[in-house]
DNA sequence: TGATTAACGGAGAGCCTCTCCGTATTTTGG
DNA sequence: CCAAAATACGGAGAGGCTCTCCGTTAATCA
């Protein structure tokens, strides 16, 4: 990592020791105010509520998914661990990737408005979002091969496609007006279709 | 009509006719931008393709989404149209049913970024929007019934929330990376789930 | 046809995203 | 320990968007 590919030593200075700190706690605000107000907030207002300027904050991280992205990683080992846990307690691999698939839409839900910019990422080959979407997206498809695998799920299916309905359910979830039993009836939805076997 | 609850007759002069023709000229030229171009382009963009001042525009439609409704409301009777059709030419109400979801979630796709507004307008009393989707959600309800009472759709669920659920698979759609293939696992999913009976 | 009243247009207020650059701070080589 | 160099900071402001306000214009009616 200390020579570039041209040959010429590139000895690059550490970053500096305010900028780590300022990015730090660019994060733990942002993920503070996305928590209380959704991810729909000004970035200047970010900024102002971190105490620095917008020149900082867009320096840390260019544009609104950026910071998201950001934010996200921070919680990536609280899912990983989770995706553990779900293993080693489930037996039985369709609760596993059922367990796994609530743990999924629980972690889209975190912020209002976060399904927007998952979505979006899905479709764009550099979004920030990219590299943390594939990881959840890796692990719904090996969760799913399993739970087919013991036949508790219907094969023809993708693990990207299965992130793609949770995704939507979860944004559907986000409307004001859904209640609990919006959310179960969606689940179900999810899970078994409307349509009854006759 | 003529008279409010005042007493005095409140004799309303008629619509002027220039604004009756603005009105339909900016409805015309409103649903080709968003059919070309998305629902995401600036009203001014639109009150200048459509050769009237903003003012002009904001008096006819105060807000995007009532301008969205004024456009839907244009659709609504080849909807109601294609309602008839189904209940004619279906004679399993489970098909019947199938093939509406299916109408209604072309109709939902009909404009880049559609969803978002329809989803919110399900939140808010007030929305333009609402009786349009009121509307839809109504027959929806409708083959819904007739479907669970031939048994071919689950007990337990809702016209409001299989809306709900087409409408969050048509915004899953609209992932620029969505192919064919997607939108076929996902109808499936809507209709079967992903588990399988055992 | 003239008075009345509805409708028009567009300037501009206020908010947002993002850039640019003069200034301040940290790091490093001597 | 002290410049000099490199790096990061702050916030003014450009450009774009939504929506309002009001002086001007055009349709309607008696």
């Amino acid at each position: 990592m200390t020579s570039a590919a041209g040959g010429r030593p590139t000895a690059t200075r550490a970053t500096r020791t305010d900028a780590r700190r300022n990015r730090a706690h660019i994060l733990d605000v942002a993920e503070q105010v996305f928590t209380s107000e959704g991810l729909d907030v000004s970035m200047d207002a970010i900024a102002k509520r971190a105490g620095v300027g917008a020149g900082t904050l867009y320096r840390h991280f260019p544009n609104r998914d950026a910071l998201v992205a950001g934010v996200l990683e921070g919680r990536q080992p609280d899912l990983s661990a989770e995706a553990t846990a779900i293993e080693k307690e489930s037996g039985d691999s369709g609760a596993a990737l059922e367990r796994w698939l609530d743990a999924v839409s629980r972690w889209m839900r975190a912020y209002e408005g976060l399904p927007e910019p998952l979505r979006t990422a899905l479709g764009e080959q550099d979004s920030p979002l990219r590299l943390t979407c594939q990881e959840v997206i890796d692990t719904t498809g090996e969760f799913l091969q399993a739970a087919q695998k013991d036949g508790h799920a219907r094969e023809g299916l993708t693990g990207r496609n299965l992130y793609l309905a949770t995704l939507a359910a979860a944004w559907a979830l986000g409307t004001p007006s859904a209640d609990g039993s919006t959310g179960h009836e969606l689940d179900d939805l999810l899970r078994s279709g409307w349509r009854t076997g006759s």
